[in-house]
DNA sequence: CTGAAAGCGCTTACAG
DNA sequence: CTGAAAGCGCTTACAG
C-alpha cells in the first residue's frame, strides 16, 4: 500500500508538506501542490482513513442495527440515511440483530470498539422497545420502533394519522358504509391505524360497519375471512380500509368472489404501500405509505445534529402519504 | 474515552503489560492480569479497534455494494455473510449503489480509503456484469450477478437447475401437459430457467405446451394474461411452471377465474420463494428458492479464503431448492 | 515477568 | 512556504 511518505518522497518534499498540499490547506506553494498531486496520481495514492480516524477521534461511520429480517424497512431506511449523510461523509455499518436482544448487545459492543460516531436502531415492529440506556458514548436514534425512554430520540411513522388518511380518502370517494379490517391486535401499528380511522369516521358522524374495527392477523387469509364476514353481516358495505396491503389483497379476492366490483361497488385501501403487493393486484391497490425513506432521512438528520452536539429528545412522527391507485376510485 | 493508558495507570503497570494482560498473552503473572482486568472493568474500558487496525493493516471490515433496491437479495445475503464471517471477526459496510455505475465507483473509492479487507458486490439481476478489474488491492467476490471476467470469483444461483427442478416436481406430480410461462426474456434468469425446464421436459420425451416457453414480464399481470392464453389454446394443461412467484400469483388467479382447481386439475410452481407472495395465495404456492442466504454464506467463505491468500476464480453456482406447498400437490 | 521504545499512517502546531 | 517533532491508541520485539 502506498503511503503519504511514498508520495512525499517522490515529490521531493516532507510528509507534512505533502499532507497540506493534498488537503488543500493554504501556505503551500502552488508549484509544490502540483508536484505532490502529480506524485499522488502517479502512485495511485489512496489516503488511509484509519489513520485520520485515530487522529481525529471520529471515524465517519454510523452503526445501523436492524431487527427487520425481511429487509422491508432496513433498506429504504438505509437509503434515506445515505442520502441525508452524504456518501463521502458517513459510511454505514449494518448489523442484523434478528429480534434477539443478546445479538443486539453483541453488535453494540463491536460497534463501540469500532468507534462509530452514532447509532441508528431499527425495530421490527412499531411498538415501543426498551432503551439502550443513556450512558452510551455516542448518540442513538431509534427508527420505526420508538424507545421507551422519553430522553431518547425516536423517529416513527404516524399510524394514527395513517388510519385517518385512509378514511378521509374513502369519504372523499363518496363511501360511508366503511368496514375496518385491522391487523394483529397485539401490534401497535394495528390498533393505532384502527384508532385513527375510527376517530376520523366519528368526526364525520359515522362509525365503522359493525360498530368497531375487526382485528385478525397480518395475512391475506385474514383479509379474505374478514371481508367475507363483513359481506355476510353488512352487505351494504361500500368501503374497506385494511390494516395492511396483505389484508387488502385478501379483501380484493373476497370481494371478487362475492361478485362485487372494485372500485365501482366497493373501494379498498391498504397500508404500507408495499410495491410487490400493490402493483400486481386487480385493480392495483390504493395504499398508505409510511414514507420509510423519509424516516431514514430524518433519523440520519437527527443523528447528525446529535453528533454535532444538538441532540433531540422524544418521539417524532413522519407523516404518511396516500398513494391512490385503481382500487379506490375509477 | 478511556484508553489503555488509563487502565495501565489504574492497575499500576505499564501500557505494554496492560496490553498483554488483556490480550491473554502469556508471560504475564496471573496476579497482574487480574489487576489489569479489574481496572479495565472498573473503567468500562472498550479497546479502540481503530488503533489496532492501523497497526495490523487489517480493519476486519468488508464492503458490501448492492444494486438491489428493494432489498430482496441484500438482506438475506448479508445474513448469510454475517453467519459465515462470525459477528466479532468482520463487520459489514453496506453501500447502496442503486444500479448506478458512478455511484458504485464512488462507494468503491470510499471503501478503499476505509481499508476494507474484502468486497462483495451484489447485482440487481442475475445477468453478467462488468468486472471491477484485477488491480484492486483487496479481493472481490461477485454475488448473484457474476463478473464478466473469468479471473474474478462469482457466486450465482443455478437458474438452469432451478427450471429443471420445477419440471421434475411437476412430472413427479403426474403432470405431462405443462406450460412454461417465463419472465422477461431480456433477463438471463428468465431464459435460463426456461432453458432448464425445456431440457428436463425433453429428457422425459416431452415439450412444453405450444412447443416452447412463452416470455413476458415479471408481473402478475403477465401471469394472468399468459395463463389465459394457454387456457385458450391448450385447455388440456395440467401443469404451469412460472418464471417467478409474481407470475405464478397471476396464474393462480387466471386458473381460478377459468374454474380450474389447483392443485386437483392443474399444478402451479413459481420461482424465488418470496415469502410475502407464496404464503398468502390460494392455495399457498410451491416455489423454487435460490437459497440466497447460502449464496451469501458461500460468497463470504470464498472472500475469506481469498483474504487468506487462497483466491477462487470463475463462477460457482448454488443449487436451488424446491419448497412444496399446496399449489402443486394435494 | 515487566516496561521502555519504536512504529502503524496520518495531521497539526511550531520553528525556521 | 517548508519540515522536524509530537501524538492519536495500540502492539510487538527487545532489554532487563
Amino acid at each position: 500500500m502506498i503511503t503519504l511518505a511514498d508520495v512525499a518522497r517522490r515529490a521531493g518534499v516532507s510528509v507534512s508538506t505533502a499532507s497540506k498540499a493534498l488537503n488543500d490547506r493554504r501556505d503551500v506553494a502552488e508549484s509544490t501542490r502540483a508536484k505532490v498531486r502529480a506524485a499522488a496520481d502517479d502512485l495511485s495514492f489512496v489516503p488511509n482513513r484509519v489513520a485520520t480516524s485515530l487522529l481525529s477521534g471520529r471515524t465517519g461511520t454510523v452503526g445501523l442495527i436492524t431487527h427487520d429480517l425481511e429487509g422491508r424497512f432496513s433498506i429504504p431506511l438505509l437509503m434515506g440515511a445515505e442520502d441525508a449523510f452524504g456518501l463521502n461523509k458517513v459510511s454505514v455499518l449494518l448489523c442484523d440483530a434478528r429480534g434477539d436482544r443478546l445479538r443486539e448487545q453483541y453488535h453494540l459492543g463491536v460497534l463501540m470498539e469500532r468507534r462509530i460516531d452514532g447509532l441508528i436502531v431499527v425495530g421490527a415492529r412499531t411498538d415501543t422497545r426498551s432503551s439502550l440506556g443513556q450512558d452510551l458514548p455516542v448518540p442513538v436514534v431509534y427508527a420505526y420502533a420508538p424507545s421507551d425512554d422519553p430522553e431518547d430520540c425516536s423517529i416513527v411513522s404516524d399510524n394514527v394519522r395513517a388510519g385517518a388518511l385512509g378514511v378521509e380518502h374513502l369519504l372523499s370517494a363518496g363511501r360511508t358504509r366503511i368496514a375496518i379490517i385491522a391487523g394483529d391486535r397485539t401490534y401497535g401499528a394495528a390498533t393505532e391505524r384502527a384508532q385513527g380511522a375510527v376517530a376520523r369516521l366519528a368526526e364525520a358522524g359515522l362509525e365503522p360497519l359493525g360498530g368497531q374495527p375487526v382485528f385478525g392477523a397480518w395475512t391475506e387469509d385474514w383479509g379474505r375471512a374478514g371481508t367475507h364476514a363483513v359481506l355476510a353481516r353488512h352487505s351494504e358495505v361500500d368501503g374497506v380500509l385494511c390494516g395492511s396491503d396483505q389484508i387488502a389483497r385478501g379483501a380484493l379476492d373476497a370481494l371478487r368472489d362475492a361478485g362485487r366490483e372494485v372500485p365501482a361497488d366497493v373501494s379498498v385501501v391498504g397500508h404500507d404501500d408495499w410495491e410487490i403487493l400493490v402493483t400486481g393486484s386487480r385493480p392495483p391497490l390504493t395504499s398508505i405509505s409510511m414514507n420509510l425513506e423519509d424516516i431514514g432521512r430524518l433519523a440520519a438528520r437527527r443523528l447528525e445534529e446529535a453528533m454535532e452536539g444538538r441532540p433531540s429528545h422524544g418521539v417524532e412522527a413522519v407523516v404518511p402519504r396516500l398513494v391512490v391507485r385503481g382500487s379506490s376510485v375509477s
